[in-house]
DNA sequence: TGAACAATAGTGTGTTGGTATCATTTTTCT
DNA sequence: AGAAAAATGATACCAACACACTATTGTTCA
């Protein structure tokens, strides 16, 4: 039930243009080398967002990509239902065993955590996984800012 | 994060065992047919299962399998544990995007839903398993008898 | 001696992550 | 205007892995 690498890639991509101004253009490269993601793999994955209207690209010399909607529209289920989508939706976790009208003990509260699932994935959006890297981001420098003045003290 | 087949069959096969008189012997060929799961597969399966002391086997011309311990003490998380481990216990959903220390937004909610995942199978048990399916064939016997008759009547 | 389990090696297929290639579009330089 | 360069678009391919399953050869015991 975990994501998969694929959805990783893309949540991270689009966060990184929802961390840029809007409307601008991010060149592939720029994204794949600051979210370390082989680049043309990358390619592909953008190329199927882009298909599915969640990112706008340009052709030609200064091209690239650019979200095709607001950040806090676009969640990661929907990018992950793009991406990777879950065949498994209410079936039985037990397998052949019970069909769907008739359950056997795990079924209800399976559903029940099933549902929680996709409840999370539904209520998350790129704007939200954006902000809190950017967060983590300015927390890491100001680690870095409270750490050089030390240096200096313990060099006095 | 649904489980997978092996455990499907694992599970039933130790279901299977719990329905018998306890410490009663049963073959393998029973077994499979019954559960219709592929019998050289389940060898396979029982035995690790046997290894792991879940279940006894003898040998000889009379052998077969049987549960070394109470059905009720059995649960489903440890079968699915011997049978196919599943790694990600408490990575990220995103992937290589955070560490354990540095979660992500998703993180806290995503270790929820995983804790009651694991909860779920901790509380089921073998027993439990045994008792749901005997239900459901008692009902569905229950409904044969009730067709039986009715067909006679038409005839009637 | 034959019917059952034990152990281990092997097989086939599907998915996932990733690459390579060729075509198309657009800017820019001459 | 025209060619070259730089970017995306599309498609086919590839390698590694996991999962479900099989085959074979050996061992035990009524």
């Amino acid at each position: 039930m975990i994501l998969s690498k694929t959805t990783g890639y893309g949540v991270m991509a689009l966060a990184y243009l929802a961390g840029q101004e809007a409307s601008m253009v991010c060149g592939l490269q720029e994204i794949a080398e600051t979210e370390c993601i082989p680049p043309i793999y990358l390619r592909k994955i953008l190329g199927e967002l882009r298909r599915h209207r969640i990112l706008r690209s340009t052709k030609g010399i200064h091209g690239g990509y650019s979200l095709a909607r607001l950040p806090d529209t676009i969640t990661v289920w929907e990018v992950n239902q793009i991406l990777a989508p879950d065949p498994y939706l209410d079936e039985c976790i037990l397998g052949a065993g019970c069909t769907k009208a008739d359950g056997c003990v795990l079924h209800g509260r399976w559903q029940r955590i099933r549902r929680d699932y996709v409840e999370l994935l539904e209520t998350t959006t790129i704007a939200q996984i954006a902000r809190s890297r950017q967060m983590r981001r300015s927390f890491a420098r100001r680690a870095e800012d409270r750490i050089v003045p030390e240096e200096d003290e313990e060099q006095r």
